[in-house]
DNA sequence: TATTGTTATACTCTATAACTATA
DNA sequence: TATAGTTATAGAGTATAACAATA
């Protein structure tokens, strides 16, 4: 007795097998997500990568972009472009790495710190928003099955 | 008093306030899934897009490109190509519809059918695998939560 | 006028291979 | 030899604007 479809705006659509599937729900949901992501941030120049590797680096002053990449699941080849991107916004402070003349240490300056915090606050915002149907429990039991999915990764 | 950081791979790397945001979670653990989609999919040259084009063309038999993108949140532009991919490899059949013109009915070939059938069986049992960790109430319980956010759509 | 499918185009993200300079 | 960063390049995914045919 399956349930007649509601009358919706398109007619009669099913997703079909689609919605038993996880791996669907991750891509919509990401999405949806993504995208009010990009709108809480307009005018910032911030995507969800580049606040990744503010964050990371904030949390690890000093880090390498390798060692941010590895954490963040970025190829080094990746990371190039996008910390050129940051440091010519002057967001990222990066120098020779003093242990390692290979390598760049990497570190937020002020105006980086200043953006880190606005971008911080918007994404609250973001959150809550978007996570507003959903009790506090409800939320970090979302993000618990998300690392158990994510520490699969081979 | 925060738990000292457990000796990893990578010596005491934190990502941060990333931690606490679903977003981030949502982009790590879906990228996760889809790569192994991939793998799991290997040699049939089906990608998650083009898989849920069939899986809503077997749903749907008759819907047009129109009607399919949007339920899948594919702008009318790209499906173009996605269908001419999956007409061009006879697994699906294209054809002027009968009330409207314009529009192009599909639905599944048999071979489409038969593609549908061995990815599904592939896909359960990469899922499988990925969601090893969770009970299926979790498994469930994930595929609401996610639900409930995309519905946040706009 | 609005909609279906189309073309052209561009940007972001991701992936690989080959190079340099240091270790 | 291995690693850090770099360059070049390619393929997916996604976004917009403009057009023809049909409604």
């Amino acid at each position: 007795m399956a349930s007649a479809a509601t009358a919706s705006a398109e007619h009669e659509v099913s997703i079909g097998n689609l919605d038993r599937l996880v791996g669907y729900h991750l891509r919509r949901a990401s999405a949806v997500v993504g995208n009010d992501f990009s709108r809480a941030l307009d005018g910032t120049g911030i995507r969800q990568v580049l606040f990744g590797i503010l964050s990371i680096v904030k949390a690890n002053p000093g880090i390498n972009q390798g060692a941010a990449g590895r954490a963040l699941g970025i190829k080094r080849a990746n990371m190039v472009s996008l910390i050129n991107e940051l440091t010519d916004r002057g967001l990222l402070d990066r120098k020779i790495a003093a242990e390692d003349r290979r390598a760049f240490s990497l570190t937020l300056s002020s105006a980086g710190e200043a953006m880190f915090d606005e971008c911080l606050k918007r994404i609250g915002a973001h959150e809550d928003r978007l996570m507003s149907d959903l009790s506090s429990a409800e939320r970090a039991a979302l993000i618990d099955l998300l690392s158990r999915i994510e520490a699969k990764e081979r």
